[in-house]
RNA sequence: GCGGAAGUAACUCAGCUGGUAGAGUCACAGCCUUCCAAGCUGUUGGUCGCGGGUUCGAGUCCCGUCUUCCGCUCCA
């Protein structure tokens, strides 16, 4: 990253190279795109793919006490009201058309019902809570807040205007129909979150995979948010892939292992992603989710503003109590040893796949300026690189092009490498800087006499020479 | 959803007060090329976001609509 670039550029220059390069394409884009929706192109899905791979084997391989899913995108409509979503991922809005602010309808109430109270009219106070536990309990809710708003004549904190719009219902999450005729009883849900098919699955997972407290259920998986506020390329997409896993635990031996994942995750993004370390932070939740008693996420310095890729949370034992209640199924977990039986606790690590992928390309951009002219090298780690090798004749003639493709067809079932006999020596090397190859094979006139080949890095630019029948060791060796 | 800016080739953009589209880059083919974006020739690619209006004539003016970017609540 040059340091005359303002983060601005930046970023227009990874979502230029993202497109010009086969990373990420906007969804649709012969119809003018649609909002929030990208697509992974021919580069992009092998990175993805090499993030996602990284993670599920540092995650699944690596430890022996967790076992992976892939649990279905469309559950139960009852696994959302046990989860809590239809409630709270439903928010009522209203806008104040004066200062142009948007408030949460019931937190405006709220506010004023504290108003009321410090002002010592407890008696009005309660009547109006009263009032507004009704209207959050009608059927029409945002018609019940709203003529609860008018009838109290509650002002905008703001402007102190009282100029308000209709309550209107955000509710974050997708529905559609099940089934080929459409009622009301047939409404489904596209997951918000993933972690849902984890906990439901929690008694079939633990048998059959044989596992005893503490142990882990990992899952890579789509997941779906209406979001309002929607942006930064591929930061906050409404259809986004999560890498999670869910860590259950004995009550009271929560916070070891909260402390334990803490460290394995951030030490993973540094170690396997290869990011930066001064460019990740920690941020500790202060306000805490309905299901949470203790969160901290991992924040990313992305070139507009530092925003979190993961987070690490201790989400109780609120889901399984939840589904226990909502089921009615059994969701102790007997201990055979000691003979106790309790609902286990979970630490939740769920990072966004997405989220990691943008990371990992704002990492890895970097810009050397050569003879006035910014040259692109992807610094990205050897083992995430969409393309592992360039192989190349020197020139189109005298045999080298035969030799070069032998060791590109040699090669192609173990890596993926790519073959390119177009232009000039210098301009093949400078296209795999910019989609990050981090490594290039020349075929060259003194091939035809040793055998051997040049072989140069991404980084330095630096060349050696390489026996011929050692460039499959040589990447081997470089990628494990 | 609200306010601001903008939509012309795959990318970056030009197109002045209306006269039926251009540049560089990229891609592809060929020539050339003994190691870091050289050069030459050619080719592909656009009903100027979409729809309507004014006009003899609209990329250009007017209206609508969609999309993107920047701000406002939440989150992976």
């Amino acid at each position: 990253m040059s340091k005359t670039d303002t983060s601005e550029k930046l970023m227009e220059k990874i979502v230029s190279l993202c497109k010009r390069r086969g990373f990420v394409f906007q969804s649709s884009e012969i119809y003018g795109g649609l909002g929030a929706c990208y697509d992974y192109g021919p580069l992009g899905v092998e990175l993805k793919n090499n993030i996602k791979t990284a993670w599920w084997n540092a995650m699944t391989r690596e430890h022996e006490n967790i076992a992976g899913i892939d649990a279905a995108i469309m559950m139960h409509p009852k696994t959302w009201e046990a989860s809590g979503h239809v409630q709270s991922f439903s928010d009522p809005m209203i806008d104040d058309k004066t200062s142009k602010i948007r408030y949460r309808a019931d937190h405006l109430i709220e506010g004023y019902i504290k108003q009321l109270e410090k002002k010592g009219k407890t008696e009005e106070a309660k009547r109006v809570n009263d009032e507004f536990v009704k209207a959050q309990n009608s059927d029409d809710m945002t018609k019940a807040l709203y003529e609860l708003i008018i009838k109290e004549q509650i002002k905008s904190p703001d402007s102190g205007a009282f100029n308000w719009t209709e309550v209107r219902q955000f509710n974050l999450m997708f529905s559609t129909k099940l089934g080929a005729v459409a009622d009301e009883a047939g409404i489904v849900y596209l997951r918000p979150e993933t972690a849902q098919g984890i906990f439901v699955n929690f008694h079939t997972v633990r048998e059959s995979a044989r596992m005893k407290i503490p142990f882990g259920i990992a899952q890579i998986g789509k997941a779906f948010r209406n979001e309002i506020v929607k942006g930064n390329f591929i930061f906050r997409m409404i259809e986004f892939e999560q890498m999670e896993m869910q860590y259950f635990v004995k009550p009271g031996t929560q916070l070891d292992a909260f402390e334990m994942w803490k460290e394995k995750r951030m030490n993973w993004h540094i170690e396997r992603l290869g990011i930066k370390p001064e460019n990740l932070v920690w941020y500790q939740h202060e306000k805490l989710a309905h299901y949470a008693d203790a969160a901290f996420d991992i924040k990313y310095k992305f070139p507009f503003g530092t925003e979190e890729i993961e987070g690490i949370h201790s989400r109780t034992d609120f889901d399984l109590r939840r589904h226990q209640e909502y089921s009615g199924k059994n969701m102790m977990y007997s201990d055979t040893e000691t003979k106790e039986k309790y609902i286990p606790y979970v630490i939740e690590t769920s990072s966004g796949c997405d989220r990691n992928f943008l990371m990992v390309l704002c990492d890895a951009y970097t810009e050397q300026i050569e003879d006035g002219e910014p040259h692109v090298i992807l610094k990205l780690k050897p083992e995430l690189a969409p393309v592992k090798a360039g192989i190349f004749p020197l020139t189109k003639k005298d045999g080298l092009p035969e030799i070069a493709e032998k060791l590109y067809h040699d090669l192609k079932r173990y890596f993926k490498v790519q073959y390119d006999d177009a232009g000039s020596i210098g301009k093949r090397y400078y296209r795999q800087d910019e989609t990050g190859t981090p490594f290039c094979f020349t075929i060259d006139y003194d091939t035809l006499n040793d055998q051997t080949v040049t072989v140069r890095y991404r980084d330095t630019s630096n060349q050696e020479r390489l026996n011929l029948s050692q460039v499959k060791a040589f990447l081997t060796e470089k990628l494990s």
